[in-house]
DNA sequence: CTGAAAGCGCTTACAG
DNA sequence: CTGAAAGCGCTTACAG
């Protein structure tokens, strides 16, 4: 009868608490909590005492009422946005890795779907009082602007604005690596090359002003073309049925990123073309998927467990009070050739 | 000065609490604690109230001190056994949107490491009060064993060992799946067809012995035979690098996962053979990137979402008080037919 | 080295 | 309909 409400045959049995071990092991429940902190300022057998109580009846510190009195939790709320980007994978991999390294939780949500449901992760994101939010995949979840603060700062591991406090990034050179897909390309011998675009989305943005500073830089300007796409197979199927639709077709498509590469092949398959033979084309990310054997992938690599290993780094070490070296960190891409890629039909 | 220990200059600013919400309406936190649950017995103009200065002074519930108080914490762990495996991300989505949709909370483990790591995520797992776990990928993660109880049932995404109190499962008949593929190549003409499995594990058992009965049901039992692989990309490999070099070489191999059967492909490639010309491969999963478009992998097909979807609703049912339907469901696979399998080269 | 007391932020009987 | 009090399971000064 030490619980009210039994009365449903439902009640759950209480998990044992430091109250069982201290009554167990004769000693106050300060004690207790001192000898499981490992505390200094405890007899040595008084401690061994301890232990083999807490043992023995299965005693298990209890998360929330340790997070209520410590006023913090060790967490760090990671918003996905898109869990079939092969990219996510290494990238959330190298992530925990350094997290757990750092004594830190993380927490994953999934956003991507729409932005109601954005907010109310995000909501119950800090309810949880996660002491930061790491975003993988080019934005914070919708919401979090006004939720960024000393309270909760926050890193994107893809562009985000400059400027704002408490909010990092960490991406690779987005226009740089669009130059690089271009310059591959032109030095092959294409010069009708379109891109298929991410949408609206800072990324989005810098690997189409890559491409189009590359193209003028190769006097190719008046032949840029964007068609629009988004990150996703289905985005860069639609892209590349379009950009091949047009008059004067493309020799070569550079794609947003390695999964919208995906549906652009399919693309050129089902226009009855062949890849490189009548299509070049070159994705980016330099994900696991680009590399495997039936795929072959050109694209442009990013170091994607650094980028992850340094994301984590830079949140759990401005929450441990570390001074960040820069707010904004950018590394370099490198284009990794593989067998999607051959000289233009005329060339 | 209203907190100890400031003198760091690294103080938080405390997030507001009831308290603050009560003295703001100038009223008790009980009655703040009763609005904002909607608790009827609140005069109506004082629920306004309340409500308001909730709003302005940005008050967000402490989900640990609710945790605590409410001895529950509608959360589930969903141990992942994989992010790279492209069923992953399938599952996961699925299994995140029905929890939410019954108002459960997941938190989600990577585990596949090593088995220190798994115990260690596992522990926090409980000390965090989740309810029950979820086990996405052939497995419960190592040291699950003991913790699943009355208090933390568990149910696995794949096969799991029958009679356990309170361990649920639910998977695709991997033995009839097996079958299938089986079936499949016997029809296409294929006698000499290897069998790479996926090691250790209930999931590689049955398929394994799916695959050995087939054979046997068509005659084929003296063929039969089974290379030590696993659920990778690079288990696939080897297999299959291992079953091409035999004196008398397979002319269809049938791969434990997609995953396996993308390090297969690379293989036969290796070998200097063609797909389906001189080996016929089939995976197993019906993941979405065995139907990419330069892959094109015959598979046999799981309802990944449903799978998913039902371990989820099984898993809070059981929380909520529902009676579970069956402790161990089953689906029906199917095979997909694609471009990886046809006629061996003598038919 | 050890214990009694206060308190983290909430909810829930229990009185009015 | 509203408020004072007790308590969820822990930690942390504060006394001894």
């Amino acid at each position: 009868m030490s619980q009210a409400g039994g009365d449903t045959g439902l009640e759950r049995p209480s998990r044992p608490t430091i109250r069982d071990v201290a009554a167990r092991a004769g000693v106050s429940k300060s004690l207790v909590s001192l000898a499981l902190q490992n505390a200094p300022r405890v007899a040595p057998e008084t401690r061994e005492l301890i232990l083999a109580a807490a043992e023995e009846i299965g005693y298990r510190r209890n998360a929330a009422a340790h997070a209520l009195v410590a006023r913090r939790t060790r967490t760090i709320g990671v918003f996905v946005l898109d869990l079939h980007n092969p990219m996510t994978a290494d990238v959330l991999d190298a992530v925990q890795a350094e997290a757990r390294r750092r004594d830190y939780r993380t927490i994953v949500v999934v956003g991507g779907e729409d932005a109601a449901a954005e907010r109310a992760e995000l909501e119950k994101l800090l309810e949880f009082r996660v002491e930061g939010i790491l975003a993988v995949g080019h934005r914070l979840p919708h919401g979090a602007e006004e939720a960024v603060s000393a309270d909760c700062p926050a890193v994107v591991l893809g562009s985000a604005p400059r400027g704002v406090p408490h909010l990092g990034s960490i991406s690779n050179d987005d226009v740089l690596g669009a130059g690089l897909a271009v310059d591959h390309l032109v030095g092959l011998g294409h010069r009708r090359i379109v891109h298929i675009d991410g949408g609206a989305s800072a990324v989005a943005d810098d690997r189409r002003r890559g491409y189009l500073e590359a193209m003028r830089r190769h006097g190719l300007g008046d032949l840029a073309a964007v068609v629009p796409g988004s990150f996703s197979d289905e985005g860069g199927y639609r892209g590349a049925r379009a950009a091949l639709g047009a008059d004067v077709p493309p020799t070569a498509l550079f794609v947003v990123n390695d999964l919208a590469a995906m549906g652009a092949l399919a693309a050129v398959a089902d226009a009855g073309l062949a890849v490189p033979g009548d299509v070049s084309v070159v994705g980016y990310d330099g994900t696991a998927l680009a590399g495997m054997r039936p795929i072959g992938l050109t694209t442009v690599g990013q170091p994607l467990a650094e980028l992850g290993m340094r994301a984590a780094a830079h949140l759990c070490g401005l929450l441990d009070g570390e001074a960040p070296a820069e707010a904004h960190a950018l590394l370099r891409p490198a284009l990794v050739e593989r067998r999607t890629t051959a000289p233009p039909v005329g060339a």
